[in-house]
DNA sequence: AAGTAAATAGTAATGAGAACTATTATTATA
DNA sequence: TATAATAATAGTTCTCATTACTATTTACTT
C-alpha cells in the first residue's frame, strides 16, 4: 500500500465568458458601478447573463484581488478594477463615487498600529460633500417660502 | 378678514420614554451596536418596544445629530453617541469597531477641494486589520494540514 | 469522444431596513 | 382637569440587495 501526500487541492477555477465580460467592463469603466449596473451592462454582450451569476463572479473576482468591493456608503456595494489602495469621493446627493489621487498615507497605519495595538493591514478613506454637476444644480429657496401660509 | 402669517409650520417632537432610553443606551457604551443591538438592550427596559421604533428612533437621532451613523464596512450600520468626527478601526475577523484617537486632518479636506473641485463637507477613515483579541486567538494552522489527504 | 467537476440560469430564501395602519401617548388648549 | 389634536408606537407587511439552491450546461482532463 502507497501512501500519497496531496499536498494541495486546489479548486479549479475554469475560465467563462461570463467573467471575462464582468472584469472587461469593470476594467473600461471608472463610475464604480453597482452590482445592478454590471448586470445592465453585461446583459448588452450576453442577454441571457442571470444576476446571481454577476453576483457569483464579483465575489469570485473581489477574493481573487482582480477586483476591489467599496462597501462604504449604505447598502450598495460598488466595484473597481484599480486594486491598488486609493481614496474615493462620494457625492451626498447624487451618490457618484470618484477617485481622489492623492498619496496612500501608509505611515499612519503604523502610527496607528503603534499608538492601539491593532494589526492594522490598509484603511478606508472617504471624502463626502457635493460634487461639481451638483453645486450647480443647487438651488437655494426663498427662505421660508415653503413653510409660509395664508389664513 | 386679518391675513396671519404662519411664518414656521413646524413639525413638534414629542419626548418619549423609547427615544430616551435608545439615546440613553447609546450615551453608556463605546461599542458601535447595529440596530439589532440597540434592540436587544432596550428590550430590557420597555419589553414591548418594536424593532420599527427603534429604527425609526436611530434614524431621527441621527438626522437631528445627537447620534451618529457609521455606514462603513458592509450591510449593517452602527450607533455611535460621539457625534464629532472621528476615526475608527474594525477588525476583519470580529467585526468589532474602536474608536482611533488621532487628530482628525481637516486640512485634507481642504487641500482635496482645492484640487478637485468638489466642495468637500468630511471625510470618514476607517483602518481595518484585527484587534488584539483575534491576534491571540489566531492558530497557525501546519502548513497544508487542511488539504492534505492519505489515499 | 467521454468523463468530471465547475459554472450557469432561473428561482427561492434571507436579512436589514422602510412603509403602513390601527391604537396609544403626549402636548396644547379650554 | 377634561377635551381635542396629532405625533409616536406596536405589530405587521413590504422592499430591495444579496445569497442559496438545483437542474442543466459548459469547460477542461484523459
Ligand atoms: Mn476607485
Ligand atoms: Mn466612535
Ligand atoms: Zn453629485
Ligand atoms: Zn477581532
Amino acid at each position: 500500500m502507497r501512501t500519497i501526500i496531496i499536498v494541495e487541492e486546489m479548486n479549479k477555477i475554469k475560465k467563462t465568458k461570463q467573467r471575462e465580460a464582468i472584469l472587461e467592463i469593470l476594467k473600461n469603466t471608472k463610475s464604480h458601478p453597482t452590482a445592478d449596473e454590471v448586470y445592465q451592462k453585461v446583459r448588452q454582450k450576453i442577454p441571457r447573463i442571470s444576476k446571481g451569476t454577476v453576483y457569483r463572479n464579483l465575489k469570485l473576482l473581489t477574493e481573487n484581488k482582480e477586483v476591489m468591493k467599496i462597501d462604504t456608503g449604505g447598502t450598495e456595494g460598488r466595484y473597481d478594477a484599480r486594486v491598488e489602495n486609493h481614496y474615493h469621493f462620494r457625492c451626498e446627493s447624487c451618490g457618484k463615487v470618484f477617485d481622489v489621487d492623492v498619496p496612500v498615507d501608509t505611515e499612519l497605519d503604523k502610527k496607528v498600529s503603534q499608538k492601539t495595538g491593532f494589526n492594522i493591514t490598509h484603511h478606508v478613506l472617504e471624502f463626502r460633500g457635493f460634487c461639481s454637476d451638483c453645486q450647480k444644480k443647487a438651488i437655494i429657496s426663498p427662505s421660508g417660502d415653503k413653510n409660509k401660509e395664508e389664513v
